[in-house]
DNA sequence: CCGTATCCCTGGCGATACTG
DNA sequence: CAGTATCGCCAGGGATACGG
């Protein structure tokens, strides 16, 4: 039988996980991390549909606090920026990958 | 090689699966639905930390919408009302799973 | 019981301009 | 190049009251 504490968990775990990932570009921008890691500011945001500066920072501090990538930033001139994943980041793949095959599934017809 | 329209139609399924979801409550809803499937309306509510009618209502519509959710009504009285999961629902569940695993590994710590 | 209807309001997001 | 700083909007969500 399935008790309570076991359903409270469940939807903590998920609701943890929402959390984590924060506004509605997460789930994107670590799709295109996937389909490349270590990418830059400015290749990120021409990926990803030319999704405003502030969103993109916005999104990429929120995932950064939250340890899912990483920001490595190159002291060349002018200033290089590199995003990828942390290990943290790379197990939310399944997810992702998950998703992505769903979407393919179920994208156009009910 | 990477194509660019592997890209873009990997990230366009993911941006679709979003848009199927909708709102933040998708996911904790569905999990429930999960955890229990074919639920009233009020065991929803009460399940989900007393979310407001107006965004479970929303949620449960939009859900509905994409067929990813079933809404059954029972002409009792007063009426009563199931929703229960669609295939498509059923077939989500693979990504809620997921999304469990990973909130519990790194739920606590990065 | 299962919602709809309303009001309100916050914060997420976009657009733009500007800096190191 | 990689952001920060502002402003303004408005959809999404909460609270409450009411209706079938």
């Amino acid at each position: 039988m399935r008790t309570n504490s076991d359903e409270e968990q469940c939807l903590f775990s998920i609701h943890q996980a929402t959390q984590v990932l924060g506004g509605k570009w997460s789930f994107v921008v670590l799709g295109q991390l996937f389909c490349q890691d270590s990418q830059r500011f400015n290749q990120l945001r021409r990926n990803l549909d030319n999704i405003s500066t502030k969103s993109l920072t916005d999104t990429l501090r929120h995932l950064e606090r939250n340890g899912v990538i990483h920001r490595k930033v190159y002291p060349t001139v002018p200033v290089t920026v590199e995003y990828s994943l942390t290990e943290k980041g790379r197990d939310f793949k399944n997810v992702i990958s998950e998703m992505r095959i769903w979407g393919q599934k179920w994208g156009s017809n009910m």
